[in-house]
DNA sequence: TCACCCTATATTGTATACACTTTGTATTCA
DNA sequence: TGAATACAAAGTGTATACAATATAGGGTGA
């Protein structure tokens, strides 16, 4: 009944997962060893296995001598997202679809259903994290450990890039998000239906939708007003 | 000039990833701490932190209560190996070309020197970590970090793979070995030029001589004996 | 004889004290 | 005033003692 060490470095591990992946904090922040003991009744030791654990999964950063650190995000590291991303989902997709168990299926399904209760009512966190672990699944339905650091990877930092990048107020967000759900229902079927090339497919698409995304918050439209009348400052 | 413990713990690490490489230490092969510590000359706290950092890379892995043991290499990761291995190595050696600087392209080319030289000279582990450390510069000069991970492990099991099938008695096994620096010089020369499109494809005709290396020891030839005359024994 | 349990031992995991490195600040000298 | 250096404080890395967990061996009872 009492809380053992174990689960307090699950606990301090999902704390950590979640706080990176919504932006809480954020990359390149430094975590604080002691307060984090304090917080989660742990002595250094293990949380630094903790700490090395998640360095090695992606999402921290060792620096010798300075701590640990929330794994960076550079406009360097984002050319090689965009790069690594699509290949890498359409083959997790296509295992996905040849090796899902009914078990798997079904966790897919109820993982759809919170994404999209939250993206009724959630925040914008909650629905980056909902997102987060209905593809987390599929990556477990490919069943391939060679890929699937990649993966784990490509995924930290998508939704890092989607809680960033989203403007949830914009209007044709709503649109896109539906689109995104609507993307999910027919990967679920497809995978379903063990058809690889389907899965294959859908996941370029729902890829290509997240970029489209991406790029109008990197990229937006240009502005109207003629020159010389935006910044137009009163003396103060 | 005093060795610190900082050059101990990489000795330490270099010492395991090549016992693996070479199956010194074979996959499953579970590690005394105390006797690594004695003869490293560290604690076991900095020692757990090498494991932990090593486990993270795919060389060894953990198991709860029951410490570290060599990451595992059953026929089930075979065949996730076999699906994923072409796919990322022609990614890589993509990238490799469009971004590889002068600098690597050198140590590329030092490298395949000392695979030469292995495969003159050496012995089977000497060859496999020349070829290890030969594919290990590409993927340095692919700079993908999203890759990267999915890659190293590849290449740790390939590495892994080639020293449990690679019989160096067999006739066209130094005919294979030739056809194989032959294409790493392709490789060079691709990269060299700046052509993704060749560097890629010569990825994949390089994985199918490997894959080809494997099936033959997985799937001899049928021997030629009658049924019956094989496996008679004398009485001891 | 076999199954089960209990104890002894080995090994892993944790806590804490201590050493070292880094970093910020103040002081000195040019 | 500015730069360099010495000092102080904070934080990271290591060693070691201790606790908890697994494993093996032996004994007990049916």
């Amino acid at each position: 009944m009492a809380e053992t060490t174990q689960d307090r470095k699950e606990r301090l591990a999902a704390h950590l997962r979640r706080a990176v992946l919504t932006l809480e904090l954020g990359p390149g922040a430094d975590l604080d060893e002691v307060a984090l003991c304090a917080r989660f009744g742990l002595s250094r030791t293990p949380l630094r296995a903790v700490f090395r654990d998640l360095a090695g999964a992606g999402y921290l950063s060792h620096r010798a001598n300075r701590g640990v650190r929330v794994a960076g995000l550079s406009h360097r590291t984002l050319r090689a997202f965009f790069q690594a991303a699509p290949m890498v989902y359409s083959a997790v997709l296509q295992l996905a679809a040849q090796n899902a168990t009914g078990a798997q299926i079904e966790a897919l399904k109820a993982a759809q259903d919170r994404f999209k209760a939250a993206l009724r009512g959630g925040t914008v966190a909650e629905r980056s994290l909902a997102n987060n672990r209905f593809h987390e699944i599929t990556g477990e339905m490919a069943g391939n450990a060679y890929l699937l650091p990649s993966f784990q990877r490509l995924l930290i930092d998508h939704a890092r890039i989607g809680m960033t990048f989203y403007s949830p107020q914009k209007a044709e967000d709503g649109a896109k998000l539906a689109q995104a759900s609507a993307q999910h229902d027919a990967i679920i079927a497809a995978i379903g239906a063990g058809d690889a090339a389907a899965a294959g497919q859908l996941a370029l698409d729902h890829w290509q939708l997240s970029r489209s995304e991406i790029e109008s918050f990197v990229m937006p439209d240009g502005l109207d007003a003629p020159l010389g009348v935006v910044s137009e400052k009163r003396p103060a």
